[in-house]
DNA sequence: GACTAGAACTGACACAGTGTCAATACATGA
DNA sequence: TCATGTATTGACACTGTGTCAGTTCTAGTC
């Protein structure tokens, strides 16, 4: 008897997660503006009326990848820490991470753009959920980081609340990312090469944070 | 004559500003993607397909909102270059125009946002010249700044090519407010207010480019 | 093995918005 | 007055979204 259930709750959890492949392989392809839910339904071979079971409308589809896209990171996150030595390298490691993840995902990050630009409508109840909690992971990571970085005297000690240091560096990394990524072709005419841009703005990011040689 | 083709010019370029002027309002009123072609049309008492001759579609409308708005931003910057003494307060009193300008013109603010993250078509006839133009005249008075401050010796002369500088300036800067805008609530949820953290996040980057006290 | 309740699924519809075009109104100069 | 070109519009075609009544499928009941 819940034997059935069971496997019908199952089988539903996996056809969504079909759904939302088809959607983020159509996402990386074309963009999210030009993907449509026909699209999609297309690519998981199921009438379009059916999406909107799984999900109410376009958005919470993108709130549904945009939760996926977040828990890559944080995984992301968490495989930086183990890299780093100090506290401060584990910081370095993790922006790093940030940035090796644009490359590899653009369309995720293109989703934790949208996010990070848009307010979230605040409706508890759905998948935007979801993206709070592993948004709230991955700066816990950072944070983690830090208070490591501070405790072993590798970043200065007068940094103030962490929390506030770990969502400013994250402002600034999001912030160097979306320019290369977006405005190659603007650095180009301005006689910047990306690499040269990216390497500079984080080499200033993470002056910052170094602790005075001589204290 | 031509009395009258320039009389024509002039009043084709005059309705031109009446439908941005339009636009823009109805932006500022309830974001552009939820602002239709017919809205505007009816603001600027004139009919839909009208518009069709004085903006291609409806991206390129947004891209005059957008010349719009950078040559605003530009004015903001250079009335700020007046308020600093030192190159490096001229930097700090363009970040803080930046923030203001953010807070005044939150719609323009939201184009810049579009236009940072979303790389531009490369069409040159269009009013996407015009944003590209007043674009590069804003990063222009950053970098002035930036060479007066090296010159005056209030910012550290090891900071490499001023443009690069600007340019890391401006994604930062941008990072902060887009932040602090966007996500005011999440803020709040992580125990931080978003005036703290503005004034933090730029604190942080003007700590960045301070000449060594014993050089 | 029929019967049924309910879940899964779909075709067809209504609606909203964009961009286009043939046709009309208008102004100017001959 | 007419001819010519410009300004303007109503109506249309098209695309995409979200909804819903109705059909198909499936597990449990007798």
């Amino acid at each position: 008897m819940s034997y059935i259930a069971e496997r019908r709750v199952e089988e539903k959890e996996r056809r969504r997660g079909e759904i939302l492949d088809a959607a983020v392989g159509l996402y990386a392809e074309k963009g999210w503006d030009a993907v449509t839910m026909d699209q999609v339904a297309r690519s998981a071979r199921l009438s379009r009326a059916l999406l909107y079971v799984y999900f109410r409308d376009k958005e919470e589809l993108l709130y549904g990848i945009g939760a996926r896209a977040l828990a890559v990171l944080r995984d992301y996150f968490v495989a930086a820490l183990g890299r780093g030595g100090t506290g401060r390298e584990q910081v370095e490691a993790i922006g790093r991470a940030y940035m090796a993840y644009a490359q590899q995902f653009p369309h995720y990050f293109d989703v934790c753009a949208r996010f990070q630009a848009h307010s979230v409508s605040p409706d508890p109840g759905s998948n935007e959920g979801a993206c709070a909690t592993a948004g709230d992971q991955a700066i816990g990571v950072v944070v983690a980081a830090i208070r490591t970085g501070v405790a072993d005297g590798s970043i200065r000690p007068d940094i103030g609340d962490p929390m506030l240091l770990a969502v400013s560096l994250w402002a600034f990394t999001h912030g160097i990312i979306q320019l290369a990524m977006a405005k190659a072709r603007d650095l180009n005419r301005l006689q910047i090469s990306v690499p040269d841009f990216s390497e500079y703005a984080f080499g200033l990011l993470t002056s910052m944070t170094a602790a005075p040689k001589h204290s």
